[in-house]
DNA sequence: AACCTTATTGCGAACCATTCGCAATAAGAA
DNA sequence: TTCTTATTGCGAATGGTTCGCAATAAGGTT
């Protein structure tokens, strides 16, 4: 999994060190969407010299480079972060179980062309946070 | 337009105030989306003694009640604030002109219903950010 | 393998939006 | 007009995030 780190560092000029690689394997093993602060903890495991501003650097150089996406949930939630991966722009939060669901589905596809063809819109990054309550959860 | 502040303040338990009707009018005669610090200024504008603290706190109760909303377009921008209308849960925001547009279509609904029939989930609250170009700027 | 350049780190202090504690004030019921 | 208590204003505290700077180390060069 570091492959992609180090590529994408050195294409973009930037070195691999083991405070980013630390970051990276934090973010990359990780099930849900960690603020800095849990990254931080997380990464102290691995090493327990890891650098709270070094974690802030390494996420927003990941953020830079497309390798990471820093995410708004919520006015008074922390930063969260989570990897870029190209489906994952459309969070659902459920209210009951707290779960924060990935939505692959077409839908982030169908505003970007709803917008294009019906007002000449050119999307570039689209962000769709839903709250509400899951199946399971809606009783 | 100070009266639907006074009713919806009164049925629901709380005092109508110079403060927040100071705060009130500040967000009901803006244009765009202020900042908490703006609304602030303007306030000030009105009643040079207008503090700080009080209009977070009008702010967030008008939030409470429905009857305004907090907006977070961007990780790096603070928080923005608005009149709640029914139909501007649909923020675009060009990277051209800086503008912000109000959607008002029914691509919140069809958002809405779309989660709700394919996979059972009931959203309460859709926030969708776009940004882009807008046909404008997109040369 | 030793060397050089300079990007990166670690540390603590600084920052800035937002919130809190508390005494003083004033809304609205009686 | 009086009384109760929600609300204000103030300054201090908080908490996430960033900055300044000296020390360190990546990775190209000899």
């Amino acid at each position: 999994m570091d492959e992609i780190l180090g590529v994408v560092l050195r294409e973009s000029g930037h070195r691999l060190t083991d405070p980013r690689r630390t970051v990276w394997r934090v973010l990359y093993t990780a099930a849900e969407h960690l603020t800095a602060e849990q990254v931080t903890e997380r990464a102290r495991a691995a090493d327990p010299g890891a650098n709270r501003a070094s974690v802030y650097r390494s996420l927003s150089l990941f953020a830079d480079l497309g390798l990471a996406r820093e995410l708004n949930l919520g006015a008074d939630q922390p930063t969260r972060w989570e990897i870029a991966h190209a489906d994952d722009q459309f969070h659902l939060v459920c209210e009951g179980c707290e779960e924060v669901l990935h939505h692959a589905g077409r839908l982030v596809e169908e505003v970007r062309s709803h917008l294009l063809r019906g007002h000449g819109f050119a999307a570039r990054r689209v962000e769709l946070n839903v709250s509400g309550r899951c199946a399971r959860c809606s009783s």
